[in-house]
DNA sequence: ATCATACCCGAGGAATCTACTCGGGATTGC
DNA sequence: GCAATCCCGAGTAGATTCCTCGGGTATGAT
């Protein structure tokens, strides 16, 4: 059970604007290349993000990629689902008749526990959380060294 | 996200197996017929199962797979860890040199805790669990009947 | 003994999915 | 107008998943 690279790609990403939030639109080669992720590919995916509004793009020289909220009212859920599919154990979760058990199948209630925790996880945790984490992180590392 | 064919099988093999605990050794046949698996992929599921030692196999005529310890005793996290791999959300959790960022990944905390609560949830359910769960299921359905 | 019943096992293959690349068009700042 | 960008659909190599096939091996019943 793993995330797809499309997906920690899409989510470098964001973390990425949410660190350059405020210096005006980053273009997809920068964002390529500070978090290491094909620029073709980040494309497509940053494509994806910016059709459902999480981000917005300015077109023409000198454009680029923002984020269309504030890092706190981002949260990895709303991504993960996006760029992943929704999280859903098995399909019978959402669609009943996915399995002709349905009604008595007795692993449902299991997949659908595990469903709402991941949820709950992922729900969560904002981009900004990330931010103050990884800040944190860097400050512990230097006051080491 | 969501749990290979392979790991939904593998887990209604195991449930049927602890309904029919004390019941003598079931085949493969019987079991994919309940289950509503292919037999062949059964074969080969069950096959792991039993190299882990989760079940215990009587070969020739008669023969069939039963439980290897009470269900109480097997947890559904056994069963997704073997089946579908171990839960990991990015490489990165389980080997530091998949990720060049390694140390200092903004991500990395949060598939860390993500990974965390999927197995507990996980490992908090066993097959018994499963089996009251079917049980109480079944009884309300025909106490409205 | 022999035969039917089952487990056991490796190989293979169709379908699907993933992680990309390619080529070219549309928009805008300078 | 020209260079920098975003925008977008199509294509594709490789991996993975979900199976099937064929044949071997152990064992109980007769």
């Amino acid at each position: 059970m793993k995330l797809s690279t499309r997906c920690r790609y899409g989510i470098h990403a964001m973390f990425d604007l949410a660190q350059n939030a405020g210096n005006g639109p980053q273009t997809i080669r920068a964002i390529a290349e500070r978090q290491l992720v094909p620029e073709q590919y980040l494309e497509q995916i940053i494509g994806a993000l910016r059709k459902e509004g999480l981000v917005v793009s300015v077109r023409g020289a000198q454009g680029g990629y923002m984020l269309s909220r504030p890092p706190s009212e981002i949260s990895i859920g709303e991504l993960v689902r996006l760029l992943e599919g929704p999280v859903l154990m098995a399909d019978c979760i959402q669609d009943a008749d996915a399995c002709i058990r349905s009604g008595q199948c007795p692993s449902r209630v299991v997949w659908s526990r595990l469903t709402d925790r991941i949820n709950e996880v992922v729900d969560a945790i904002t981009l900004q959380d990330m931010l103050e984490d990884h800040i944190r992180l860097q400050d512990e590392v230097e006051g080491k060294a």
